[in-house]
DNA sequence: ATGATGTATCGACATCTGTCAATTCACATG
DNA sequence: CATGTGAATTGACAGATGTCGATACATCAT
């Protein structure tokens, strides 16, 4: 079978070393796509629940079975929101018998929100 | 004339309380669609370059005329990602004379970083 | 094998979004 | 008042995105 595009799951903690913190000076284009693409992945509602809801499971992981009910979607559209957080390497993927099993990377949302903490406007206060 | 959806500015420090940190709970629609909102603010390239520009800038401010040029883009599209950013409470506009001055929210982007850091499954390494 | 169940992929569709050219608005100055 | 300059708005368009139903794939049970 022809490759669909198998992204190679995003590494987010190169993204602290490129641009942490943002405001720490002017970050080039190629960086500015790396890191807006990491943010495009949590920047959807759906996608913000079925993280808490992951994080909130006994054991801190949920089938997708798991989550359609919540999220009160399809389940082929929790697939996908799913998908689009494995590839931003946000979620792994464990295939159990006939269950596949997603959690959170641990300090993937930290990476992220690296870059926008350690900000110099915010020691004003 | 009817009042075109003036946006009041979000004020972000109210996601601190309900929503930080995302791993922390449930989180219900309407706060999802929050967080998202001002994520997605956030998850576009030209942003995330504009927000380093005016960090980067003597003073902390820059107007319309000194960001065209640095990211290669028309007048009214970068008029228009300034805009996104200033309703998402991200930046303020202020007029002076014939020139319309951005700068950065304090703490702003602090406070949609705490979404993500204080992240429990960061606490491992 | 056959059937059942959980998940991923495909195709289609409506909506959202980034972009620009053209225009309008705001302000200052001659 | 007329003119020039910086910025916002409008209208249009191409491309991206969220959603679903239908389908294909994977794994187990009978």
């Amino acid at each position: 079978m022809i490759a669909t595009a198998q992204l190679p799951v995003l590494d987010l903690t190169d993204l602290r070393a490129c641009c942490a913190p943002l405001t720490g000076g002017v970050i080039d284009s190629a960086d500015a796509e790396r890191v807006a693409t990491a943010l495009k992945a949590l920047a959807e509602p759906t996608r913000i629940r079925l993280i808490s809801l992951i994080a909130a499971q006994p054991g801190g992981e949920a089938c997708v079975c798991d989550l359609t009910d919540p999220v009160g979607l399809s389940q082929p559209t929790v697939s996908h929101h799913l998908k689009v957080l494995a590839d931003a390497g946000i979620l792994t993927r464990e295939q159990r018998t006939k269950w596949a099993y997603y959690r959170l990377v641990p300090g993937a949302l930290a990476a992220i929100g690296a870059l926008l903490s350690n900000d110099p406007t915010s020691r004003s206060d």
